[in-house]
DNA sequence: ACTATTTTAGCCAATATTTGTCAAGACAAT
DNA sequence: ATTGTCTTGACAAATATTGGCTAAAATAGT
């Protein structure tokens, strides 16, 4: 399955006629495996996010968000009651926990 | 950490003056872990939550409302950006995907 | 069509996470 | 002190995730 945060390295990326294995190279990782994050395939790390973010001269917070909305969606994905559990959770939030 | 759901089960055994080796007995599972879960030191498997439910006369959708509800707890919690990636979630659940 | 480059898919090994089992400990009631 | 209930930690087994390698597929240039 596509992510948010897959497609939106891959945006950043390509606008920057940067190749795959430049940024894999950067990384330290193989080729294949950033072509995986880009396409849902596989999640990156948490905490490679921020080297990610200055490789790409990207804002380190969007996409922390993506990611993590990435990670919820893999959750609630394909079920009915989505809606209602995360407004449970939101509250919870809101209530300091 | 405390779970809605540990909570909820727990509540919902001991109204019915169930005991934990009881519940676990009809579970087929160890004591220790249904201890565990109802402390929210385990997780429940999602496919054992029908067979909770109807052991303890329980609405099956609230339980897996709460069950989801802690599994997205887990993903988000002590993220700053938490109510952020819930928002984008809930666009993109509504959009349908 | 041929070549070079980039991207994707499949498989394997290493690692990490989850799960169940067991034994021992804490706690309350008697 | 004994009994019954619940909790906790240690450990092994099962499962999932991760990254690397390789070959195939897609894409672009000539």
């Amino acid at each position: 399955m596509a992510t948010q945060f897959g497609e939106r390295i891959r945006e950043l990326r390509t606008k920057q006629n940067m190749l795959l294995r430049q940024l894999a190279s950067k990384m330290d990782m193989d080729t294949s495996i950033i072509s995986k994050i880009e396409r849902g395939d596989r999640q990156l790390k948490k905490e490679q996010i921020p080297v990610l973010a200055k490789l790409l001269s990207a804002n380190e917070q969007e996409l922390l968000t993506l990611w993590l909305a990435d990670q919820v969606m893999d959750v609630v994905k394909d079920e009915p009651l989505a809606d209602e559990a995360l407004k449970t959770v939101s509250k919870n939030i809101k209530k300091g926990m």
